[in-house]
DNA sequence: TTGAAAGCGCTAACAC
DNA sequence: GTGTTAGCGCTTTCAA
């Protein structure tokens, strides 16, 4: 039933289908697809309409046998979260792979080396970085390597500005609608560990945490605030002096899943059932939410997701910036999700 | 300096260099190249010689270009422990894309869809499959899978046999150069809970550990062996079951680090300092194991190195089979690690 | 058992 | 602005 094809070929539209529905040459058709000057805006038109219409898409290797210099992105990490970094790598080698750019990795820890491990990624030839979140935050490391002119994309942190791409969720957003679960539940005297204060999200999760009290006329408790650093044992700390204040708070939100899971630790050493006598939650949905007991409610942010879309933004700066464009530093928001799981429950004297 | 290239070109060996070096015709180094038959003996040991001397590999754009059919592994997952799974999609994402090789990847949930997750998979032309851990256990699956000819590998699970490659840590070994440990450290009641009954490896691990105790002379105490499922809850039961004995141990070795963080808590509950009033150890240095406190002592088995290795090992079986040769099915032992953190230290009372 | 020719899909170089 | 030509490195087909 299936007509052999004439010798091999994969069957999908090649560029010279394109060209031929089009009406003009293979070549002009390539200069449209890598953004080329010098196409007449009606020819672009009628070649990308014929590009849909085939739903062609350039074969990556006959781009690559055909010389083009490989897009190599730089990936520069620290102080892995394991859970966190791989959901980065997971997303970002995914979608590297299948648009067939090339992913250096690179881990790197200031404040020793991270001028050494930047410079000597750009060594590699590199044309654009992706920056994981603590490094995002550090102002020394976003200097280096904005230094030179490739785009720069800061994941999950970084203050949006004129020299980096940022992808984030919105934190304030995330810790707002958090907090207002929690009085929605019924809660009203809700503690809040901050996370460490080098990271600019750790501010904007307060702030969020701030308004929703202020919404539901809640008057703010700054007793009721503890500063920690993203770290466990940072959240026991802030979990002692939280349950021993004369008038505990009912429920903790902390800003990130370690320190919630050791305020769940801390809850059971002092003989509190979680959620029935205090409700916990976090921020992150990293794998510590589901692997403990209870199960944390948090907040999920698409890292995999969020990483995928920075190869993406890259590759298309990348891109612009070889065809002499220059596109405006793009400063993406991606969608959190609230995962409600067992970790949080009404107050226990409400009704 | 540099002689500019003619036109382009990588700079690197091809095919028609080689067969200039040895005497012969691309299409005969092709050949040799590709395992295909009929070839002289001399000439295959001319060819690979000029192959090795010019350190020469083939270009994989070319190739798929000139229309080989591109290799396809599919990997099937479930119950992914976030950390597990990322670091085996790490590995195998990273190696695959090195050389060339499609990745499909499948969840699959038994014993609900086992069969069509498979099904699926093969429908997808996949030419051999990746099983990953809690599946290579299940001997439904595993039949499923082996039904076709397609080779399977078997990462970190699985009983080595004639249908599956298999590719794994030495649990025996591993439990007990931990117990040794242990008991180097002046422990003699220790602990164990065991993992999940349907994995392989639990036995084998339980094993491990009650030889490390023979060999040091300790008589075996049943009462000291919990039954768990590599949960954290099921840890939770276990070490509460362990620390209400009348001779509680001084040290928990789990199964995995879920229920020995499990026991931290416990242990924390119970006003029980780790590691100075209770050692726990743990095995897989999953992220838990450092994200918790005290970081927990466990063994790490190479994941993401081990999933490279299944993607070159199925890749050479499936090249082997469509040369029409036949590899023997291989069962390769990777190095496990004692990794050495802050949850154990000597018994209290040792002197 | 080996080789020659042609072509996979694309783009760099150079016309026009 | 656009087209022509040639060639990237490999493999298939077919002939010797």
């Amino acid at each position: 039933m299936s007509i052999k094809q004439q010798r091999r070929g994969t069957g999908s539209a090649t560029i010279s289908d394109v060209a031929r529905l089009a009406g003009f040459s293979p070549m002009t058709v390539s200069r449209v697809i890598n953004g080329g000057g010098n196409v007449k805006e009606s020819t672009r038109d009628a070649i990308n309409a014929a590009i849909k219409e085939l739903n062609y898409s350039p074969n990556p290797a006959a781009r690559s046998l055909a010389g083009v210099e490989p897009i190599r992105i730089g990936l520069l990490y620290s102080n892995p979260s394991a859970a966190y970094l791989s959901e980065v790598l997971v997303g970002s080698l995914d979608r590297a792979s299948r648009i067939d750019v090339q992913l250096v990795v690179a881990r790197c820890e200031p404040p020793e080396n991270y001028r050494e491990a930047a410079e000597h990624l750009l060594e590699r030839g590199v044309h654009g970085l992706i920056l994981t979140s603590p490094l995002c935050d550090l102002q020394e490391v976003v200097d280096v390597v904005t230094e030179g002119d490739q785009p720069v994309v800061a994941l999950a942190g970084g203050k949006p500005s004129d020299d980096l791409i940022t992808i984030n969720v919105d934190d304030f957003e995330a810790a707002h609608a958090m907090t207002k679960h929690l009085i929605g539940l019924g809660h009203r005297r809700i503690g809040f560990i901050i996370g460490s204060p080098i990271q600019a999200a750790s501010g904007r999760r307060l702030e969020g945490y701030r308004a929703a009290l202020a919404e539901a006329g809640i008057p703010a408790d700054e007793k009721l605030i503890e500063q920690g650093h993203f770290t466990y044992r940072s959240g026991l700390a802030a979990a002692d002096k939280l349950m021993d204040l004369a008038v505990p708070p009912t429920a903790v939100f902390a800003s990130n899943d370690d320190m919630a899971a050791a305020v769940v630790a801390v809850a059971h050493r002092r003989g509190l059932d979680v959620p029935n006598d205090l409700t916990v939650c976090g921020f992150d949905d990293t794998a510590f939410a589901s692997s403990i007991w209870p199960e944390l409610t948090t907040i999920r942010q698409p890292i995999a997701e969020m990483a995928r879309t920075a190869v993406d933004m890259l590759t298309d700066e990348i891109l612009a910036h070889r065809a002499g464009k220059s596109l405006p530093r793009e400063h993406r928001i991606a969608a959190f999700e609230l995962i409600k799981r067992q970790s949080d429950a009404p107050p226990k004297n409400s009704r």
